[in-house]
Order: structure tokens, then sequence, then C-alpha cells
DNA sequence: TAGATTGTTAATCGATTAACAATC
DNA sequence: TAGATTGTTAATCGATTAACAATC
């Protein structure tokens, strides 16, 4: 049963546990049991199964998990049986890599709406989406419903462009920006920035 | 002191620390306290402490931590103070935005070779660096010092892709392809993968 | 000196792992 | 049935927090 109180680093892994699952189907097999998916995903069997069994039963004893239908259940937990709507603010080179990446609307995530505020792109088409100005951003999504935003923007205009996103009922954003980002708390932030991985694996190097 | 058994999990917090430091430097500070920097991170003061201790005291009772001089010990721990060099394999958007990318540069990463298997690319120039073949990767990195691989192939290219970097001596890797990379222990994997970050908000959703 | 904040220890909290009865 | 693997509980492990003496 999906309760409440399932400990976030248990959320982070499931989309883990989807993406192996995806590729343990497209190795032909049906079936997996939690050592063969601990082996690929170096885990524990032991933890894979107390992940799952936060959220009820899905395998059969003396056999494993239906790949298929772990895939739905997980998906279902996810909430992944709906197609996302997403803006992206800022429609520099990574704002531009994410318009031109199929790997979003192939996983359910619809790019809707790209804003800028440099005249060298507005009016321009990424990946099939003309960007908007960003003055036209509170009336372009304030009126439809848009749940998650993209900020590719640079560190200094992110808090604000965030905050405007905030204030027109974005609940989830993920930020390509490296500012910690101040939210409220119902809302998500997810933070990508390649730099501070580099700077951990740097210190397991020399 | 620097000690091999400080906890993964401290060390990825460090180059949040530095982060945060450049912005209070920036902001005008020269000293800041356990706590101020506790607000900022959405962490207890115990814990930036605690995490610091590992590796020496940088403070002072009753003042708090020298901003420029926590940095410096800082960048010294994750070994900071060199240009690390980094090759980077597909130069599809995601590669074109790193080469375009001058974050990597600024915080001392520098990419040296780009490559394609691709003849659109090949022998083009993104962010001033001219794409060579993938064919010349062994003989172009396995001479010259490369410590440092950026993975922007497509996801079934990533793992063979990964096995010549390794075979080159590379011994930290920068994947954006999403698949987990089988690697040697020794060598450092960093996976990025928007998509992993979107499915885990969508859990609280909805 | 008095006030503030560190570095460190001990207590708490939470996550991972091992073990095993249940059962397919 | 016998073998295998689950779901779950209890034990272990490790990380976070609270508390405080040391000291700037």
């Amino acid at each position: 049963m999906k309760s409440n109180d399932v400990p976030e680093i248990v959320v982070s892994r499931l989309p883990l546990y989807l993406q192996t699952l995806n590729q343990l189907l497209r190795d032909g097999k049906s079936v997996v049991s939690s050592s063969e998916l601990g082996d690929r995903l170096k885990m524990t069997p032991s933890q894979i199964r107390r992940d799952l069994s936060h959220f009820g039963g899905f395998g059969k004893q003396g056999t494993g998990y239906d790949i298929i239908s772990l895939m739905e259940s997980l998906r279902s937990i996810l909430n992944l049986n709906q197609i996302w709507k997403v803006v992206l603010i800022g429609v520099g080179h990574v704002g531009q890599a994410l318009l031109n990446y199929d790997g979003f609307s192939r996983k359910g995530f619809e790019i809707v709406a790209a804003f800028d505020e440099s005249p060298k792109v507005i009016g321009k088409k990424f990946g099939g989406l003309e960007v908007k100005s960003v003055d036209l951003l509170e009336t372009a999504i304030c009126q439809i419903p848009v749940d998650i935003g993209a900020i590719t923007v640079p560190a200094e205009n992110a808090q604000m462009v965030c905050d405007r996103l905030v204030k027109c009922g974005i609940r989830a954003i993920l930020n390509y920006a490296p500012v910690a980002l101040e939210v409220p708390e119902s809302v998500q932030v997810s933070n990508i920035d390649p730099v501070l991985k580099l700077q951990k694996m740097t210190y397991y190097l020399k």
C-alpha cells in the first residue's frame, strides 16, 4: 500500500529499478529475482525486496517478479501513467539540448513551451517548438495546467525565474543552474550540476 | 587530516559547501558560521561541523570560518588545484552543450578532445574544439594523460565507449547515457539522467 | 572578561542487511 | 514433493543530531 512515510531514498531508487527492468525486458527476460536485479544494480537482494515491500507484494515465492507487471506497478506508484507537461526557461545550449532530446517525450514528459529573454532565440524553433519571450511566461502558463518547470538560465537569473514559476503554480523544478533555489516546502526541486559530480570524483583521483 | 575512511556521502557534500562559500564571498562576506552555512544549505550546523572535522579543524571558536581559507582547504581536499583534462565522446546535442559550456573550464575542467562517429559532425568545431573520428580515440588519448571521460553517446553505445575509455586508463566517467555502466572498482562513475530525477519528483505530485 | 562558536563525544535516528518462516 | 525465492522481522550498521567542554 502506498503510504506517506516511504523514505525519500527509497522513492529515488524506484526509477532506477524501472530503468533496469526495461533493459531486462529488452534482453528478452520476462521474470527476474531480487538477486538478479541486485547483481545488475550492485545492490543486495534484501534491499530491493525491502524497498518494494513499502508498496506491496509484487513477487511470487520461488519464482521472482514478473517484469512487465512489476514495471506497471512501479509506473503507477511513480504516477507515470500520464503525460507530464513541462515548461522550459532558458534556451541556451543546455535548453536546446533538452528541446532536442527525445528521451523526455519517450518517457512521458512533454515540453509544451520554451521561453528566453534573448531576441537571438525568440521566435526560433528547437525540437519543433517555437521559443517565446519570457515576458509572456505568466500569461502563457498561468491558465494552462503545467506541473513541471525546467530551469536552464544563467545562475544569476535562476532564483527569479524560479519565483515566477512557483507563483504560476509549478510544483516541481528541474534546475540546471548551479545555485540552491529557495522554494516553498510544497515544491520539489532536483538539481543537475555536472561540475559538482566532477568535483566529487576528483577527490578519489590523484 | 585526509583519511581513507571518509564516508562517500560526506565527500559528495564538499562541492556543495564550496559552491555556497563562493556565493557568500560574492555577497561580500568574509567569515561564516556553521549555522549561517546551515541555513543556506538547509542542513544542521552539527552536520557541517562534523563533515569538516573529518579533514581537520578549519574554524575559529567564537568566530566561525574564514571563507577564503576554508575554500582553499576544500579545493585542496578535492584536488581542485589543477586543471583536469576531459575527453568527450558523443557530439550530439548534449555533447555540444557541454563543449559550449564555460562552467567546466571556469571550474578547472578542460575538455581537450571530442569524438563522434558521424561524418555530420566530424571535422566541425564546437566551443573551439574540432570533433575527431571516434576511430582515433585510442591513438589520440592513450599517450596523453587524461583522467576523466564524459560519455554523451546513445545508450546502446555507452558501454562499449566506456570499455574503451577504461582501457585507455580513464579513471573517472561522467555518464549521460541512461544505463548503468560496468566498470572496474577503481573507476569512478557519476550518472546524469534528468529523466530519473523527473520520475522521482512525480511520485510526490498528483 | 563575556559571548559566541568551534571540534568532538555520546545519543539518537534511520537505513541496510541477515535470517527465516511462508509459500509458490 | 523439493527447490527456490519472496515478504517481513530482528540485528546490524552507519549517519545525523544534540550537547558541551574548550577556546577564540
